[in-house]
This record gives structure tokens, C-alpha cells and sequence, in this order.
DNA sequence: GTGAAAGCGCTAACAC
DNA sequence: GTGTTAGCGCTTTCAC
């Protein structure tokens, strides 16, 4: 039924080695059997089988993506960049939702233990530092966009830290005084680390920040709402608000109108991410840009360079973020 | 360096027949080796490698999934409820974006072609009748979400021609006598059916349709934008507009409000898919649902069948869609 | 109930 | 330049 290496061999009257070197393009065939063969194939509409192949070069120059969930826009652009990016480099990536359960996670890495795959990338995992470094040891594996603390783990992120103290030294530059948080109190680094950046520069400025500024609870998107509901009840509301993530920030801002509040002037938001939701939305949401491609680009080339060479990178590299102010800070 | 099922015989000291036949639950095994042979797989940490399996079995029991672009919650929920589903019948799912390319379209298949999986489903396709009908003869594949004109080949979608009938008639029963429509021009198929309903509700109450009230471009986020802007600097403005996409309805509705307009009241707009964002906007966007698990399962479960049968299914299912009002309308 | 051996489609020594 | 052949890891007859 299907057409096989051999069966061109045949009908070309070369050997299977020869068409095995056309096809990858040895230079040790001459001119005439190339094209003789190369004919062939076309007539036949041979394609060559990647089982026998892989099975054969003991590698598949395919990248396994796993992410929490496939319906945050963040995670398809990153996705996207990895994509652009590993073409070019002979690779292809496949991507798969665990949503978020350790089951799903282990049921999808089976690619990797079956040799399906080179190479894993998490944006987001749920395995523990342990788990994560004994995998690492054995496999070609990579987080991106969310950290692991103590995992030995090739890694690529925002500086978090840094982002969050930016994002709060924005509001503190447009004169606000009285900022609110929202936050995750899940075990996310990137959330703890935006968190912490929050606070420095509300310390460095001298700006105190009450228990009832920081509502902390899972990104799930009805938290901002609840979030802002609590901070605009409060005898002395907030001005501002930095969120950890656009959606949190959004549904923050449509409970803020529902409530009757100016945002952008009665209350500034600012979100994190920068989805592209943000210039959709009504009114278009001030955030922190994760650099999507980049961060996808980075970590595709230090995963192929640690699959493709003999000693193994663990480092963890951080690229740039960037403020982006929009109506909701009032700008 | 990585374990094969030569290692577990020996270590078990038994025959790769027989570690073959524990892995694959084969009756003819003594409870004995059975035991011996799962210890020793547990010992030394075995998996198989799916590359000498699908090899051998000539089947992968994966599926792939092209789409036009992975940033559409639509895609990713069709997406997910496949997976769901396809893992209880012992496929996997892998997923790609296109950025509706050809070019890009051409070079995943040859995951189908290099026989890396044993079919494809496409969500939306650049391909033509011809090509698709050539593809099919050969390989198993599926068109779900969007149709193709004269494709013999596997199909579900949801009744789009009644889709936009409902569309049109929830704004009719509303009272709306002057009903605008945001189409797209391109070969979409579900775009032009979806027109063809919306003008026989009309066509069917009576209702005129002068040309100023269809503007048809692409999907492209901002030509809801241009739309509206156009309907409502006519001298008699629609008091109602049906939209093929939400995200289409959304940028809408963002410019209706930015033109002063109260959306709900002023100006009342239906979407389509019902994306989450439907919810989180404000306003909340009304629109028909397109019912993405029960399409994902239904078009697995057929391509399934094609897969594992000899003879092939070529016929095009219709799932039921769902009107949803909310305040865009009024509601 | 178990093992020996063929072979899935391919690449890469190795020989010429 | 080209062909022969071994073997990647696995499943599956076929004997016993």
C-alpha cells in the first residue's frame, strides 16, 4: 500500500543506500542517479517513513510543549515564537494542554520517555523540584515563562522581581499613594516574585501598603473581580492596582465599572503580560510585556543545544520586559 | 544508555517475546513472568520506544490537529475537547497552527505523509476541493469547524445557513426592523452561509436589506471596527448588527461605544462561537454558540472509525448550535 | 506458556 | 560513486 524506500530502489535500478543519500543529501552521488532517483520518488510520490527513520537515527527533531491550559493567548504566542524559530533549525514542536493536573502532565510526557520526542519545554509545570531535576538528569527537558525554586532546570523568564517593581513604580510615578495588589498565593514563583518587586518599590517610596491592599488568591479570572469588590469597599480605597496577570486585571476592571467607578481615574489597573485582549478591551488595560517570541526563541536554542551536544546547560536565563501604560492608568 | 526491552529479558531472564507480551497484555503469559517481567520493568525504569513499536504495528495512534491560527479560544476549545475524548479511546492528540499558510499548511502534513500520525483534522484549510479530495483518497482526514465546497470528505460543522437564520430572527423578535451584517468575503464557506440565513429571516419578515447594511471584508480583528463606523454614520442607522465572529462583534461594539453610542440600546449586536470573552466584556456580547467539545468528539470518533475500517466515511455531520443573549442586545 | 526469528523502513558502516 | 548488510526496538507468526 505504502511506498517504500526499497520499492524506489527498484524502480530506479539503484540501491536503497543510494536513494537513502539523495534524500539526505549525501554529497556521494553523481549528478545522474540524483536525478534519476529524484524523478523516481516524485512519480511514485514517495514519502520517506520517519518510524524507520527516527528508529534509526535514535532522534525524531521534535519538541514537546507542555502548558497549563491552550486558552491563554500568552502561552499560543509563545508557542507560536518557538515555532518560528525551531523551523529553522530542522525541528518541529507539538504542544499539549495538561490542564494543570500532575495526571495529565505525566500521561504527556510519555513522549518523551518513549522516545516520541527530543525534548520537553513546560510553561508551567506542576512537578516539584525533585521530580523535575531526576527528569532532567535523563531527558532533554526546559521550563519557560515560570520558574521552579530549587530545580536545576535550564530555565527562561521575565525577571519577575523587577517586572512587579516596575509595574508598581509606574503608579508611584503618575502621584498614586495609596496601591493595592492582586495577587496568587498559589506556589507560582513568578507570582511571589512579582509580589516581592511590588513591595520593594512601594518600600523604596515610602508608601505603606495594608493588609487590605494585597488580596492574593489562583489566577482563575473571577478573582479579580472578588479582588477589586473587596479593595473598593474599604473606607480608604486604593487608587491603583497591580495585577499579576492581564485576566485578573480585566475582570478587575469590568467589577470597578459595574460598581460605578471612573477607571483610569477614580481607579488605575494595571495588568501583566500584555494579552492582546488589553488594546481590545474597554477601557485598554496598561500591563507588563512578557516578550513572547523572544522568551520562546531562547528557550528552543539552549533545549536544541543541550540535545545536541554532550554536556548539559541548567542555567536560568531571564530576558526583557517592558512597560506598556494604556487607558486604564489613564494614559 | 536507555533501556530497551532486550535489557528487561535478560535482566527477567526471559524472552523479548515474552516482555512483548506483558506489555501488551497478551493472555498467553503465566501469572509468574508476568509479575517477574513488571518488576523488573519497574527495576530498571523501562518504557518502550513508540518509534520500534509504531513501526512494527504500523499505526501511531495519533492524530493530528491543523488549525488557522492557535490564538482563537474557539480552535483551542474544539482542541481540548478532542483530547479529552480521543484519550479515552487510546489516541493522542497533537495540534499545530498554520497561520493559515499553505506553505505552512503543506509542510505539517507531512506528519501524515512520513506517517507520524494516522490522520489529520483540519480546522479550516487553505486547500481547495481537488487537493482536499486527493488527500483523502490516500490518508485519513477530517474537516471540522469550516466546510470546503465540493469536498468529498469527512465533515462536521454546525447548520451555519440556520445559525444565521436565528441570528437574524433573535434581532427580529427583539422589534429591530433595520438589522445590519458584518460578513467576511473570503471563500469561507461557514461566512457565506451564515449571510445566506441572516438574508432569509429578513428576506422572510419582510424586512428590507439595503446594500449599506452588509459590510463584508475579513476575519481581521479591526474590520468589525470599520464596520460600525460605517452603519452608524449612515443617515438611517441599523438599530441592530449581526456579526460572523464575536471577536468581530467586540471591536464592533468598542467602536459603537467610542462613537458615543449606548450598545444594548442605541445599537444592539449579536457575535458568533461565543468565546469566554463574550462574558468578560462589557458589554456582554450575545451570540450563537458553536458547541466545540461535542464537534471535537463527534469528528474523532468518526475519523476513528475511518482509520481502523476499511471502508471510508465521507459524509458531513451538523452538530446543534445554541442562541445566547446577553446585554450587547439588550438583554 | 514460551522462545527463535523474521521483518517493519530506514541509515550508516564497510567494502569495492 | 555505489551496493551489501547490519541493526535501530519492537511485535508477531510459527514451532515446540
Amino acid at each position: 500500500m505504502s511506498v517504500t524506500i526499497k520499492d524506489v530502489a527498484r524502480e530506479a535500478g539503484v540501491s536503497v543506500a543510494t536513494v537513502s543519500r539523495v534524500l539526505n543529501g549525501s554529497s556521494n552521488v553523481s549528478e545522474a542517479s540524483a536525478k534519476l532517483v529524484n524523478e523516481t520518488i516524485q512519480r511514485l510520490g514517495y514519502s520517506p517513513n520517519f518510524l524507520g527513520r527516527n528508529l534509526r537515527k535514535r532522534e525524531t527533531n521534535v519538541i514537546l510543549v507542555l502548558m497549563p491550559t491552550s486558552e491563554h493567548s500568552l502561552y499560543m504566542k509563545i508557542v507560536a515564537g518557538m515555532q518560528n524559530f525551531s523551523q529553522k533549525l530542522g525541528y518541529d514542536i507539538i504542544s499539549a494542554s495538561t490542564n494543570a493536573t500532575t495526571d495529565n502532565e505525566t500521561r504527556q510526557l510519555n513522549m518523551l520517555f518513549n522516545r516520541t520526542v527530543d525534548g520537553a519545554v513546560f510553561l508551567g509545570t506542576s512537578f516539584d523540584a525533585e521530580t523535575l531535576n531526576r527528569l532532567s538528569a535523563n531527558y532533554n527537558i526546559a521550563l519557560c515563562c515560570e520558574g521552579v525554586t530549587g530545580a536545576d532546570v535550564l530555565t527562561v523568564t521575565v525577571d519577575d522581581e523587577q517586572a512587579g517593581y516596575d509595574s508598581a513604580k509606574a503608579m508611584i510615578a503618575k502621584g498614586h499613594k495609596r496601591i493595592a495588589f492582586i495577587g496568587a498565593n498559589s506556589t507560582a514563583l513568578s507570582a511571589i516574585r512579582r509580589e516581592n518587586g511590588f513591595r520593594r518599590a512601594l518600600d523604596e517610596a515610602g508608601i505603606p501598603l495594608p493588609d487590605e491592599y494585597i488580596y492574593k488568591s489562583t489566577y482563575d479570572q473571577e478573582n479579580g473581580a472578588i479582588a477589586m469588590e473587596r479593595f473598593m469597599s474599604l473606607s480608604e480605597r486604593p487608587t491603583a492596582v497591580c495585577a499579576v496577570s492581564d485576566i485578573l486585571a480585566m475582570t478587575a476592571i469590568r467589577r470597578a465599572l459595574e460598581l460605578g467607578f471612573k477607571v483610569g481615574s477614580d481607579i488605575s489597573v494595571m495588568g501583566f503580560d500584555n494579552i492582546s485582549l488589553c488594546e481590545l478591551m474597554t477601557p485598554s488595560v496598561s500591563t507588563i510585556e512578557q516578550p513572547c517570541a523572544a522568551m520562546g526563541e531562547l528557550v528552543i536554542k539552549k533545549l536544541i543545544e543541550n540535545i545536541t551536544s554532550s554536556e548539559k546547560d541548567t542555567r536560568c536565563y531571564t530576558v526583557p520586559h517592558k512597560l506598556i501604560l494604556r487607558e486604564s492608568t489613564g494614559d
